[in-house]
DNA sequence: CCCACATATCGACGCTTGTCAATGTGACGA
DNA sequence: TCGTCACATTGACAAGCGTCGATATGTGGG
């Protein structure tokens, strides 16, 4: 439920005060990236080649038991930062850019870009 | 203790897989920014006039008790996000802008600016 | 001095969350 | 069809965190 229908954009921290629905939705973004297992993931995802990686090869590089990693690949997805593709019985894993850039957009000191 | 004494900077996360240390720090500061009433106390001293803002004139518009707030405040001053002076009996905070900009270079999907 | 005020600290409470072992669900190959 | 492999889901547990009331600390005024 509630599958990363949000967009965080238009919303730069120093062009206006937050209210609480705002700064609710911009922290649960950022609570899904706050988390040194998601950011390995997502990492090495951003840096795999051809920018998709295969969540098998995440596995035992980040440390964590199987059933761990898939459910951080599944937060991540939820919150739109990865897309996942199955293709038989692997789940393959890329960046959605876009999503990282509305995050960083709205943390920025101005109005942002002309993203808006 | 350990009081902002990392820095964040120089590690894209879109230009190398970061490693187990690299994660737990930066997720720690993104932990510091992942909650509402944190947000909406940084995005009312950055939106504030002359760019600082008495505690005195948080704890109402954020709808927390006082204590609640000054432990948000005292979370986001140890992590190098806003700046603390007493003048008097009051607490002035303004934002560390540099800092902000760490987070959002560590979130560049590329080797980010020349800042390094 | 003593009191009022602004802020910080303490102690406690519920809720959230990261983690794993065990199990479920499909997809391929023999 | 059966077994194996890749991945997701479930259930449970400990640790962390946001919150508040009560209290401590420190500052200025009368």
């Amino acid at each position: 439920m509630a599958t990363a229908s949000n967009d965080v954009c238009c919303a730069p921290l120093g062009s206006a005060a937050l209210d609480e629905d705002q700064a609710t939705e911009l922290a649960a973004l950022l609570k899904v990236l706050a988390d040194p297992a998601r950011l390995r993931l997502l990492s090495m995802v951003a840096t795999a080649t051809d920018g998709e990686a295969c969540a098998c090869d995440l596995v035992e590089p980040v440390g964590r038991s199987q059933p761990t990693v898939s459910h951080h690949l599944s937060l991540l997805v939820e919150a739109g930062l990865l897309r996942r593709e199955k293709r038989g019985r692997w789940a393959w894993y890329s960046v959605v850019p876009e999503r990282l850039d509305a995050i960083r957009d709205a943390l920025a000191p101005t109005g942002a870009g002309a993203r808006c």
